[in-house]
DNA sequence: GTTATATTGTACCAGTCGGTATTAAATGTA
DNA sequence: TACATTTAATACCGACTGGTACAATATAAC
């Protein structure tokens, strides 16, 4: 067994009550302090779980990613049908960002949009760019997978339609911070299905 | 004449100095240190000609608006067709958004995703939602436009669509932020425009 | 029981935050 | 010249920032 103290708090409970700080704050508008308390634990047990907030704020991020962005990502291959599958998973996304149980929008998106500030770190920059490019990466598995299933002509571009499709969610994410409606996003998305050449 | 000791900077410069580290670091991310510096200006100065940091981003986004909004809106009424126009704008938009005089992407989208943060009064959140829609609404009047010529079919809804090509704009933003290059996001105002019913 | 180890909360560190009191300097008016 | 008025820069305010030293406490090993 480990020797001394036995820790009090769960961590990995603490940081899933941390992640919606840093989803509605951001990196800099998160103090240290408001992430303790959400979390229901000291700031240095905080320190002692994490090592800092930079640490933390990555840990935050890749529980976003694994818990968000992969049921998102189930989302793309449930559907049998490329284009159907690109719609339900706009939805899904949607439905994510402007769920009532959540801070609206993003934490990629809000995290990328104050990226440059000097008081951010590089490891959390170059984080952020990576999850950016991994949901048109995401987008570009599934497209090819269509156009190989005959749903998309052969003429289309992969990486630029699975580009869009990701500057769209961005957008998407901005505007659920903004305040939009879940029915007048999925209008957008609507919309910007109707890219998707016929058949 | 007015007595006193004569102001030895010119305040509307200042702004201009100013208005690219709100741009960069959004609101909170800005110090007002930071700002007076670029100004050229010790803090209290600032102060004196601004009033508060709250004020001088208000001014900061009139600012960004009448003249980077100005000139965007300027592409959406000098082409006379319809579609060509909308094009003419997303293209204005990327290459703003990826131009390497200005910090990369858009202070209203940078601002928008870290509205919610408490350091953030309401006078800026309402400012930034404002300016956000005040996007959707000129595309909104350039595609009636666009219908009133013959060059959009009656049955398409202007709102949605405006919507869309708004939320586009601000995904666009967000991927500048993220280091996408012009051409990737000129790709991507090509494969938006793909919505656009034949006519 | 004693010791070594690990976590706890309090209280604090230097630095920065937004904002301002204060005093010296520069002007127009008299 | 003397005075009223406005701006200038320095130096400071309390509050908060990310981060930590420290003493008390709780456990396992001996």
């Amino acid at each position: 067994m480990v020797r001394g103290r036995p820790r009090e708090f769960d961590a990995e409970l603490a940081l899933d009550r941390v992640l919606p700080v840093f989803w509605r704050d951001g990196f800099e508008g998160a103090s240290v302090q408001a992430l303790a308390d959400a979390a229901g634990v000291s700031k240095p047990s905080l320190y002692a779980a994490y090592g800092n907030k930079e640490a933390l704020y990555l840990a935050a991020l890749a529980r976003y990613g694994e818990r968000y962005g992969q049921e998102r990502g189930d989302a793309l291959t449930a559907e049998s049908d490329g284009r159907e599958a690109v719609r339900q998973f706009l939805y899904a996304v949607v439905d994510a960002y402007t769920d009532p149980a959540h801070p609206a929008g993003c934490l990629v998106v809000t995290g990328t949009t104050t990226c440059d500030s000097p008081a951010v770190p590089d490891s959390v920059r170059t984080a952020l760019c990576t999850a950016l490019r991994a949901g048109a990466e995401r987008l570009a598995c599934r497209l090819a997978r269509a156009q190989q299933e005959g749903q998309l002509a052969a003429t289309v571009a992969i990486p630029a339609m699975a580009t869009y499709f990701n500057t769209l969610v961005a957008g998407l994410g901005v505007q659920a911070k903004g305040g939009a409606s879940r029915d007048e996003l999925r209008g957008v998305v609507d919309a910007a299905m109707g890219i998707w050449p016929a058949a």
